[in-house]
DNA sequence: AACTATTTATAAGA
DNA sequence: TTCTTATAAATAGTT
């Protein structure tokens, strides 16, 4: 007797359930291996048994993905774990990219900053013109515009950090396939 | 003619290997999700197209899949005494902590918004009764108050980000000492 | 782990 | 991208 087709259930009996894990985790993992092979793509899998123990794929291995994730922030919020690296090593690069945003994220808030000065320094000498409770609507805009633009700019990098902290987090969690 | 057998190589043409990236990309996905409804697992992929494109999927969700290898802890390589299992809690208590930051700071952004929507809103009404190309002096102060306060509460939060992280990492660290 | 009868995936072609 | 079809590949049930 061959193969049958069976219904997309969970499967009941819990030994089938492992052997049916087993099995279409290796082919996962294949048919990816495929995919990186024959298209050149990168591709990270993390999986769950129903046991409970993880196992992950990567081409060409979870960490360049990961990486690459960060620096490029895709719109998919996606996280990986480890295979066999070397995790300290892994989590302080990851650490150190966690904090070149935070850097940057407190200078872009800095440049905001000047140019909010900038536009209450233009004010003070428009005052000199006109009555002392009017001001040109182009002020107003202009200043609106730099608080949107300051706001975009934070809320992107909050992205990227929510994305690097799930990352080193995933990293410092990473269990090795057997 | 139908399927033939093909070489296990980067497919050369530029265009067959998007469609081949594109059909087996779908069939990764469907084998993924297989796996996850037979054998109730859990399972998260990332893969980048050949044009650098990301694609994910998760079962039920990739942040789902993160989080549980943040609260199931996988156990660092060495060994760990006793009391540095503590630790670990301790850092998953600061990993908790940090997301909670994460929130808070992702809410007052959208309140800073509500603000200054509110504050374009009044404006419109100003509108009718003054000049167009006027406004009070009033308004742009408490624009620029609200503006001011969002800043500093975002200030406020990053240092508390910072803080939580550098503490994760040090206890990481002194977990990974043990 | 192996073995196959079948189902499923998919390379080409349209 | 979507569909069709011949065929390669995966795998459910069994040993």
């Amino acid at each position: 007797m061959g193969r049958r087709k069976i219904e997309m259930k969970m499967v009941m009996d819990s030994s089938s359930r492992q052997v049916t894990f087993s099995k279409r985790r290796t082919g996962l993992f294949k048919k990816a291996n495929e995919l990186a092979t024959l298209c050149g793509a990168q591709v990270a899998i993390v999986v769950f048994s129903p046991g409970g123990k993880p196992y992950s794929f990567g081409h060409p291995n979870v960490e360049t993905v990961a990486e690459r994730f960060l620096s490029q922030g895709g719109r998919p919020k996606v996280s990986i774990p480890d295979q066999v690296v070397d995790q300290s090593a892994e989590v302080r690069k990851l650490g150190r990219q966690l904090n070149a945003l935070l850097k940057r994220l407190q200078a872009e808030m800095k440049e905001g900053e000047m140019l909010e000065e900038a536009i209450t320094a233009r004010r003070q000498k428009l005052k000199h013109r006109k009555p002392a409770n009017e001001l040109n609507v182009d002020e107003l805009l202009e200043m609106k515009e730099s608080m949107e633009k300051l706001r975009e700019k934070i809320r992107g990098r909050i992205s990227e950090l929510e994305a690097s902290y799930s990352l080193l987090l995933l990293s410092k969690m990473a269990v090795q396939q057997a």
